[in-house]
DNA sequence: ATAATAAAACTAACGCTGTTAGTCAAGGAG
DNA sequence: CTCCTTGACTAACAGCGTTAGTTTTATTAT
């Protein structure tokens, strides 16, 4: 090994720091390579081009999500599951907004790798709606309806489509999850009949 | 007056048909200007910078939104006024995607004069409310719920998160917006109670 | 220890981006 | 007819990501 010791996972996760201190526009071939004392160039002897870093950050980053959403749910069922699931993610777009904009960037890149990587928060809303009595199918269906609703919300939050009304947002986002179990609990009497 | 009679607005319709052609991405002021047959730094007479221009451009889209949303509810009321207005979202998305691809990227702007004609698209909505006997305060929290639930779906089909499940991504959203108009009554209740 | 090898740094350059400065030509007003 | 504004022009700059070709450096094998 020649060099300074730098690797493929070391670039990452400057460009990660990078990002969540000065912003995601901030992140730029030659100031990567600044900070790790580097000339641009010499970063593509690490990664491939400065897209495929991007989606290595977003892989880091849903799975981060990910995690804050597996161990919000532990030990927690039906609308406590949901109401920790729907909390967690709304505090991983509040601690970590830059991170979170990463995910928010993701429509833009058309990348099938991410876009399964982008499947996996699927796993815990699932496990979030278990303890409700639903087909695999109505699941399904309920699980992107709560992704919709998260997403969506902390989107128009960070647009700043929230700011221009004295209405408390957190009651808002409060209201909608409130909403979605009672239309939880609407179709597993709809099933169970 | 010299020139080619080239005007502001006609600059802008010119980018708003380049995008719906080859894709918001392809926007630049070179590619911009050969369409009007002038270069680039001519372009500089008619707008401020190409930021400006994406803004005017994201009016545009919001305006042509609410009046979708406008003309959806007409005549409509309750739960028919609250469909109509998320499938003519839905639609408008669906028919219209690098424009609506416009609003999504609003997330990277920071600007106060677009903040507020996004704050626009609160109108059609709180009209479809209007049916509902809620207060004030109540209306726009729920405006805010669907507002999520509309633009997180998009923003979640256009990422390519539903791609991978075999279950109808129109029962999702038709399940979302059963699940709010449900939200609605229950609150409508609440407050009359 | 020294020579060989492979990894990772370097410099230089290209084509693209938005943008500014300074210039020139053409149409309307006094 | 002249003035002057308007809108086009050319030339240039700094920044971007990226490539090719070269040199340094660290490790491995002799």
């Amino acid at each position: 090994m020649a060099g300074k010791g730098l690797t493929r996972d070391g670039v990452v996760r400057e460009a990660i720091g990078l990002i969540e201190e000065r912003g995601l526009q901030a992140l730029s071939a030659r100031e990567l390579a600044a900070r790790l004392r580097i000339r641009a160039a010499s970063l593509y002897n690490h990664i491939k081009s400065m897209d495929e870093l991007r989606t290595q950050i977003a892989f880091y980053a849903i799975a981060e999500l990910r995690r804050a959403q597996t161990a919000a749910i532990g030990g927690k069922a039906r609308g406590g599951a949901v109401t920790a699931l729907a909390e967690a993610y709304y505090r991983f777009g509040k601690e970590r907004p830059e991170l979170y904009r990463v995910i928010l960037s993701l429509p833009m890149v058309k990348n099938d790798a991410l876009q399964a990587a982008a499947g996996d928060i699927v796993e815990p809303i699932m496990a979030a709606l278990s303890g409700y009595a639903l087909g695999e199918d109505r699941k399904m269906h309920l699980q992107r309806v709560l992704r919709s609703i998260m997403h969506g919300f902390l989107s128009q939050e960070e647009a700043g489509c929230f700011r221009h009304f004295p209405v408390e947002v957190s009651e808002s986002y409060a209201l909608a999850v409130r909403g979605f179990i009672l239309l939880l609990e609407s179709e597993e009497a709809e099933t169970r009949k």
